[in-house]
DNA sequence: TCGATATCTAGACCGCCCGC
DNA sequence: GCGGGCGGTCTAGATATCGA
């Protein structure tokens, strides 16, 4: 069974570019064109709307667009399911996780791992840690090392790997806008202090819940998406920032910046490996999950 | 308005595989 | 060995968008 056009077809209905779907497949984009031409007419109908500029899924695109999924997901497990009776577990794992996650984490979980199955190709993807859980519920991805969300959607499995604190960074230099006391934080203390956070995700959540409390409304200098970067618009001295200790242990900047001693202590979070709980059929995801 | 750029599509061609 | 099918690349063409 070839199940590739399907591959191609996932690539493109995620991505809506052709140029960046074959690069992700490995194909050039009139392969990836002609691909979905012939997948069109097997199946007698369109399935994206496209001009010289434009891709979008049309209706039953969408409808197949789920089809694909689950006929891709039920493939990869019944062939490593017959596989892993006859020989070792082969195939492909994605995981998504922030470059410092990478650091820290993957070492641990992968190096035994990759000895005990190296025919397993492992993809790994940086970036954003709010958008990880989204991305493995979504199929995007097999798993993900991400904090732990308030809330466990249903249909997510969780697994700790550790703990980090969220702390206030400050740059070091002197600045007007530092907090004298962050000991005894007062609303007209932090009223005017520019601030660094994230975009959106559960460091935000904590930071938002904090301010709050504190009766603030903070002035936002800068939305970021991933932890990293705040540690480099801090270091610059552009505001105060909150990331996870781990965040600020694994940066190369870490000694232009400062941790605030804030009381109250924003919340601790577990940090650790996500997977959809329906993949948890795969024999490769098992064995990976199985590491923790 | 016009040239540059980005993007998708079609056609030509090539290499590999498989059946005869 | 030969020919057909398939999947790939390369290239040109068409067209929308952008910016000067």
């Amino acid at each position: 069974m070839d199940m590739r056009p399907l591959k191609h077809f996932l690539a493109l209905a995620d991505m809506l570019h052709f140029g960046r779907a074959s690069d992700a497949c490995h194909i050039s984009s009139s392969t990836l064109s002609r691909s979905i031409r012939q997948l069109e007419e097997n199946l007698g109908a369109p399935l994206f709307e496209r001009d010289n500029r434009h891709v979008a899924l049309t209706r039953q695109g969408q409808m197949f667009q789920h089809y694909a999924r689950d006929a891709l997901e039920q493939w990869e497990a019944i062939r490593h399911s017959l596989m892993s009776e006859a020989r070792e577990l082969a195939g492909e794992i994605s995981i998504y996780c922030s470059v410092t996650a990478s650091y820290s984490f993957l070492y641990a979980l992968l190096s035994e791992f990759r000895l005990r199955h190296p025919r397993i190709e492992l993809k790994l993807h940086t970036g954003d840690p709010a958008e990880s859980v989204g991305r493995v519920l979504a199929g995007e991805e097999d798993m993900a090392i991400t904090p732990r969300p308030r809330t466990l959607p249903d249909g997510l499995a969780f697994k700790p790997m550790t703990t980090s604190p969220l702390v206030f960074i400050a740059p070091r230099e002197e600045t007007s806008w530092m907090p004298s006391t962050p000991q005894t934080p007062s609303a007209a203390q932090w009223a005017g202090v520019p601030m660094i956070l994230s975009e959106s995700g559960l460091a935000r959540e904590h930071c938002d819940t904090w301010f709050k409390a504190l009766g603030v409304t903070p002035q936002i200098y800068a939305q970021v998406a991933g932890n990293e970067a705040i540690v480099s618009m801090v270091g610059l001295g552009f505001g105060v920032g909150v990331v996870p200790k781990i965040v600020l242990d694994n940066s190369p900047l870490r000694d232009r910046v400062a941790v605030l001693p804030v009381k109250p202590e924003l919340p601790h979070y577990d940090v650790g490996l996500c997977v959809a709980k329906r993949r948890l059929k795969s024999p490769l995801i098992r064995a990976l999950w199985a590491e923790v």
